[in-house]
DNA sequence: GTAGGGTTAG
């Protein structure tokens, strides 16, 4: 259907309205009809079976030696408590508050019209309790209260505010005598809670120091079942609200069960970093000013902080169907998971660890492994639950780990597990955890060995398709290449294989430009020799990839043709493939036509599409050298921008690929973007980032006048940062060369550039992307072309760091660039 | 690990 349309688009172009483009982008030839080039070229070359090099290198993370280490003796002081707390009424203590107090008023009491006897009353015994509150009267606002009776639902927002003003400051006035207040003013200042707030968490602090351990709890409890609120991460309230009554409940030595049972479940805190610090300062504060009536005082809080982790290993735990559901409303994308994506083995310590990894927060998923170790020796997440520490756990982390780069963490993990379980050998799913690790951080020489160190029995068909798709990935490129084929060729004698495995090959093959061999794979499998799998649409896909990275539209037709006449369907990956390779060609005009057949077809564009789409309005002309002259075409940054927007108001939201491509666009053609900045959507006309600490406000709107692009770079990057979206390395370098290839700017906006560099690498050393080579050329090749002797000496020391346990890194064009550097320095400072 | 960013090393 595509294909036909395709060659239909020039005729029906003009009646196709550009759905997403803003304005419709001026027209070019639409696509020349195909001659069939379905000829298949030569038979396959096989490459050579069985690799007989010999292992040189050491293998990584899959850990030689395999004693045990006395960890287990000093982990056992604790015993289980669960059991003795099964009787108790857990729930008692966390009953919740009055119905009438449960649910803020639906209607704030001012919107209804006094029109009865009633609603009079009603306002009138409002208006006393807000002359009350005005005048601060306490014993009167009590006795207001009272006679609202059922009135205090309709309470508005300002009301409750007040009223636990008042309630705090009696609370904080009576000093040692709290009991007797307390306990008369609590309950107007609890229904003023109704509310998530700073004050809330106030409250619940005092009412702490009063001795009252009970309703920090209540809060907590009211405000966890409550709407989440609509940013990501923690939801601080709640997370202080529950520190604080953790705090109460160890004064009382009470079991902590029911309340790490109450962060559980809590689907949209699943991926939220809980910092301990928070939690610890939250509890210090309650010491803070005197008198403190919190019983055991301080041997509550040695016990608080101790229990700190089992919150943090609870937090989120549970309901992990209800947490998939809202990942795929997001966007129509499965959450990307690390290896937890089969749902036969979902795990929530496991996703924790995923999406952790997925923030590139090394240091919370160390700590969440520790906590989780302690919770489980405590008996707080139990055996039988899907808080459990199973092998898709210690998968989960090791993939996280390597996949951070923390080796030495992911061999403790390792050896730890061993001995754990108490195996000679890992299971296939840990195996698999080590092995996507690699994947993910494209070393295909840790692949290789770890495929070496399995035994047969242990690999499964998947990670035949995740070693190869692997070793494509790699460095090494040639090699690496050798070893897949080498893998797929012997397995495949051994009988057949998925058409996972032989995609993943075609991939390889494509990626590597090796035509020849991918014609000839695809011939086999759609004429179903030697045991070759039936094409799938993703085969298709992948073939088309190659000539939509050309731009080759007839290719593209002829495979689209071919496609049709196997009874394969296009999808929206088909549909995207095609719009760039039109986009890379040069072609505006028929990038409707492909929406438009999308829209017909139900296939509904996704955030790759629109990030294609984007790209294309950025390079108008293509990005095919063969283009030309068309390579100058003007970008259209306004319908970019717009769009943009658009994606982040309706959907799909944008990814971090889409924000780099944007940025990257905005910083390479800065004087397009400065001639078009009055047309540009807000806030972008007005290019004002958001200040970095301690940098001055004027310097940012110096850089907004006078560097516009290098300003909306930024301000992507703050969009990207409040969606708390990861930097990949290609920001990184876009990002650096907004910083330093800006010229002819004042002198402040240059240094806070600069400083915006150092604090960007020194980021990017502690917690990555970690800089490759190419990073550093970028960023000394910049610097060294102005005269920045303190920057540079910097960038130098940085440098220095991350050379350390790089010998390789001195050489080659690096190493020179840093010499010469280093002798510029040397000079600079001789003058 | 099918598609989008630029990367890889130089």
């Amino acid at each position: 259907m595509l294909n036909r349309s395709l060659c239909a688009a020039a005729r029906a172009r003009g009646m196709l309205a550009a759905p997403l483009v803003g304005s419709a982008a001026p027209s070019h030839a639409g696509p020349s009809r195909a001659a069939h080039s379905h000829s298949v070229a030569g038979a396959v070359s096989q490459p050579a079976a069985g690799d007989a090099r010999p292992q040189h290198r050491a293998r990584k993370g899959t850990g030689g030696n395999r004693q045990l280490p006395g960890v287990r003796n000093q982990q056992q002081r604790a015993q289980p408590r669960a059991a003795a707390y099964a009787e108790h009424d857990v729930w008692q203590p966390l009953s919740p508050p009055k119905p009438a107090f449960a649910r803020p008023p639906r209607q704030p009491a001012w919107m209804a019209a006094p029109r009865d006897n009633a609603a009079t009353q009603h306002n009138g015994r409002l208006l006393r309790l807000r002359a009350a509150l005005g005048a601060g009267d306490g014993a009167a606002v009590h006795e207001a209260w009272l006679a609202l009776g059922e009135g205090r639902s309709r309470l508005i927002e300002a009301d409750r505010v007040l009223l636990l003003r008042l309630a705090k400051r009696e609370l904080e006035d009576a000093g040692g005598d709290t009991e007797a207040i307390a306990a008369a003013r609590r309950d107007y200042a609890l229904a003023a809670a109704q509310r998530r707030s700073a004050l809330t968490v106030d409250w619940a602090r005092l009412c702490l120091r009063a001795g009252d351990v009970d309703t920090p709890a209540r809060l907590a409890a009211t405000f966890i079942g409550a709407a989440p609120p609509t940013h990501a991460g923690v939801d601080v309230q709640v997370l202080s609200l529950v520190s604080l009554a953790m705090l109460g409940w160890c004064s009382q030595s009470r079991d902590l069960q029911p309340l790490l049972a109450l962060v559980r479940g809590q689907p949209h805190l699943r991926s939220a970093t809980i910092s301990l610090p928070r939690i610890r300062r939250t509890c210090d504060a309650v010491f803070k000013e005197q008198p403190c009536l919190l019983p055991n005082a301080e041997q509550a809080r040695e016990a608080a902080m101790e229990a700190a982790p089992l919150l943090d290993a609870s937090w989120g735990i549970d309901s992990l169907p209800a947490r998939q559901a809202e990942d795929e409303e997001d966007d129509g994308e499965p959450a990307r998971s690390l290896a937890t994506s089969d749902p036969d083995t979902q795990n929530s310590l496991a996703t924790r660890f995923a999406s952790l990894a997925g923030m590139r927060q090394a240091d919370a998923v160390l700590a969440l492994d520790a906590a989780a170790q302690r919770a489980i020796e405590l008996g707080y997440l139990r055996s039988g639950a899907d808080a459990e520490w199973t092998d898709q756990t210690t998968a989960s982390l090791l993939e996280a780990l390597l996949g951070l780069d923390k080796r030495a963490e992911a061999a403790a993990a390792w050896k730890a597990h061993l001995v754990r379980s108490g195996k000679p050998r890992p299971s296939s799913t840990v195996w698999s955890g080590l092995l996507h690790g690699y994947a993910r951080v494209v070393d295909s020489t840790a692949l290789w060995d770890t495929w070496k160190s399995m035994r047969p029995e242990e690999r499964t068909p998947k990670m035949l398709t995740t070693t190869i798709s692997g070793l494509f990935h790699g460095r090494e490129v040639e090699e690496a290449r050798e070893r897949a084929m080498a893998l797929f060729q012997e397995a495949r004698s051994q009988g057949p294989l998925s058409v996972e495995v032989w995609n993943a090959v075609l991939y390889g093959q494509v990626t590597s430009d090796r035509i020849a061999v991918v014609e000839s794979l695809l011939q086999e499998m759609v004429a179903g020799h030697n045991g070759a799998p039936r094409p799938s649409v993703s085969t298709f896909n992948t073939v088309l990839r190659y000539f939509a990275r050309r731009g080759d539209i007839p290719e593209l037709q002829a495979r689209l043709r071919a496609m049709s006449e196997f009874g394969i369907e296009p999808d929206v990956v088909t549909y995207t493939t095609v719009l760039d390779g039109l986009m890379r060609a040069g072609r505006s005009s028929p990038t409707a036509t492909v929406l438009q057949l999308m829209r017909e077809s139900g296939e509904a564009p996704n955030v790759y599409t629109h990030t294609a789409l984007l790209k294309g309005l950025l390079n108008p002309g293509g990005t095919l050298e063969a283009s030309g002259a068309r390579m100058h075409a003007v970008p259209h940054f306004r319908e970019a921008l717009e769009l943009l927007l658009k994606m982040e108001a309706e959907g799909p939201l944008p990814s971090e690929v889409t924000y780099n491509a944007v940025a990257h666009a905005v910083v390479r053609h800065g004087t397009d973007v400065h001639e078009a900045l009055s047309t540009l959507p807000e806030p972008f006309s007005s290019p004002v980032p958001l200040s970095a600490p301690g940098e001055e406000p004027g310097v940012l709107d110096c850089l907004a006048r006078e560097a516009p692009n290098v300003g909306i770079a930024l301000q992507i990057w703050d969009r990207m940062r409040a969606r708390k979206l990861p930097l990949p390395r290609p920001a990184v370098h876009t990002f650096l060369m907004a910083f330093l290839s800006a010229s002819h700017l004042p002198e402040p906006a240059v240094r806070a550039l600069e400083r915006r560099t150092t604090q960007l690498l020194e980021r990017c050393t502690s917690e990555g992307p970690s800089p490759r080579p190419r990073t550093w050329l970028l960023v000394l090749q910049l610097l060294m072309e102005r005269n920045s002797p303190a920057t540079l000496k910097r960038v130098l020391a940085l440098h220095g760091k991350w050379a350390a346990d790089r010998p390789e890194a001195a050489d080659g064009m690096l190493g020179r660039l840093v010499h010469q550097a280093r002798t510029q320095l040397a000079q600079d400072r001789g003058e």
